[in-house]
DNA sequence: CTGTCCCGCATTGCATGCACTCGCCGAGAT
DNA sequence: ATCTCGGCGAGTGCATGCAATGCGGGACAG
């Protein structure tokens, strides 16, 4: 359960994470272990600890006898981290399409379903995105454990955290969200239908319609593209912000 | 640049990576904070944090209230690690093809010599595996840092760890060990030629081979079925040191 | 003899004090 | 005016003390 910690420093952590992801603390802010354990109620020891993990997750910064500082992401860093997603994610759904039970498969439906209930509510409302992005991510999170690899988990998680940064679904237009959904629902039918093939293959077109919605058309280069991998723009633009309160 | 870290907590950290990685500590090991920090010389805290660190590399697993223990990876688990760092490194290359100078292939050619040289000694001696490990080590990341993407390279770098704790090149027979060389060879000559595909192609031959030189046969269908059988506990003959720092 | 409960010990979790490092800023020299 | 040097302050790096938790052993009841 990803409930609140017992100890302290997971407190501290989750907090932490919490306000990094959701933008509180935008890119290049300033972290001091004093200033954050006056604010968050506790001494400086759990923050200090909070801080290494949250940097071996690449979410901050460490400079010796620095200030820790959140990171910030290239757009060409993205890029990749979209084709690495893409290609892990799929071997996650390729592992899930294999080993899911019956009830795997009527959790990731649910799962799908709510989704697509947030992205279009039956009044036809504007879209609820943190709910979307809440079962999203439990979606995501049930096909990787599916997966039954920790390395897949582990390595996925890192990769997450970096494109939520940028809060992927404030980018999203109509048609990126309907395509989205869609790929949910077909992701499960691919994983009742134990099609390895197929689930690796829809999951990476959704990763790549996300990086598309988000990160705008491909680079210049159209001439070398590969067989299965896309090549990340060589061209080191401008790091990108997005400003938009939350 | 390589050497002992000005901190103490980078000193431990590295300590403890080496040790986890030469099979000093076996997988399972109990690793005590009072013991270790008696060990090193040092208290408690720069110890804590090394193994917060480390837990985030996927080294240690850390329990509540309990002792850090060295991870222990099944069969499973290091399969799945071997097809990530196929695709991973596999775009790293593909990058490197798209944006190395002349210069850097230089480089590349340089270590990819000394690879060969290592592994098959002018003398026909047997081949000195600290070397070819050191080597093989630095031609990756080299590789990996012609990409220019940060967080390919710490996806990469977690993902590594995993498969030196089985220690691959100790498993290598005489024919697995000369692909490896040529491998890294034709490596060389893809990215000169700029051939994005033919390095993201020689990339995954190469960890593909060493996937079945350490890992044996593949099993009945891909990365799927699998149990999580433990991996046997390696042989420890000799220390292979070496570790990257940060 | 076996199962259960309780207490003590080992070990981690957290707080705090002190030393050290680094950046900043002003004063003096050129 | 600019450059350099030295002191100062903010803040991290590390050590240590105390509290809390979990495990194991021993005693007692059945």
């Amino acid at each position: 359960m990803r409930g609140v910690g017992s100890t302290s420093t997971e407190r501290v952590t989750d907090a932490l994470r919490a306000d990094i992801l959701s933008g509180r603390h935008e890119p290049g802010r300033r972290l001091g272990e004093v200033e954050l354990a006056a604010e968050l109620g506790t001494s400086r020891t759990p923050v200090r600890e909070a801080l290494r993990r949250l940097a071996a997750d690449g979410l901050v910064e460490l400079t010796a006898n620095r200030s820790a500082r959140v990171v910030e992401h290239s757009a060409h860093d993205l890029d990749t981290v979209f084709v690495l997603r893409a290609h892990a994610e799929g071997v996650a759904a390729r592992g899930a399409a294999a080993t899911a039970g019956a009830a795997d498969v009527a959790e990731l439906q649910r799962l799908a379903s709510a989704v697509a209930d947030a992205a279009r509510p039956v009044h036809g409302g504007p879209p609820d995105l943190d709910r979307v992005f809440l079962h999203n991510r439990e979606f995501h999170d049930l096909l990787l454990s599916l997966a039954g690899s920790q390395s897949l988990r582990a390595v996925v998680g890192g990769l997450v955290h970096s494109t939520i940064l940028v809060r992927t679904y404030q980018a999203f237009d109509a048609d990126a969200m309907h395509r989205s959904v869609e790929h949910h629902l077909e992701l499960v039918a691919a994983v009742r239908a134990r099609d390895a093939d197929w689930a690796e293959s829809v999951m990476r077109s959704h990763l790549y319609s996300a990086r598309a919605a988000l990160l705008g058309p491909r680079g210049t280069s159209g001439t070398t593209t590969a067989s299965t991998t896309p090549l990340p723009a060589p061209v080191q633009t401008r790091a990108l912000h997005r400003e938009e309160s939350q």
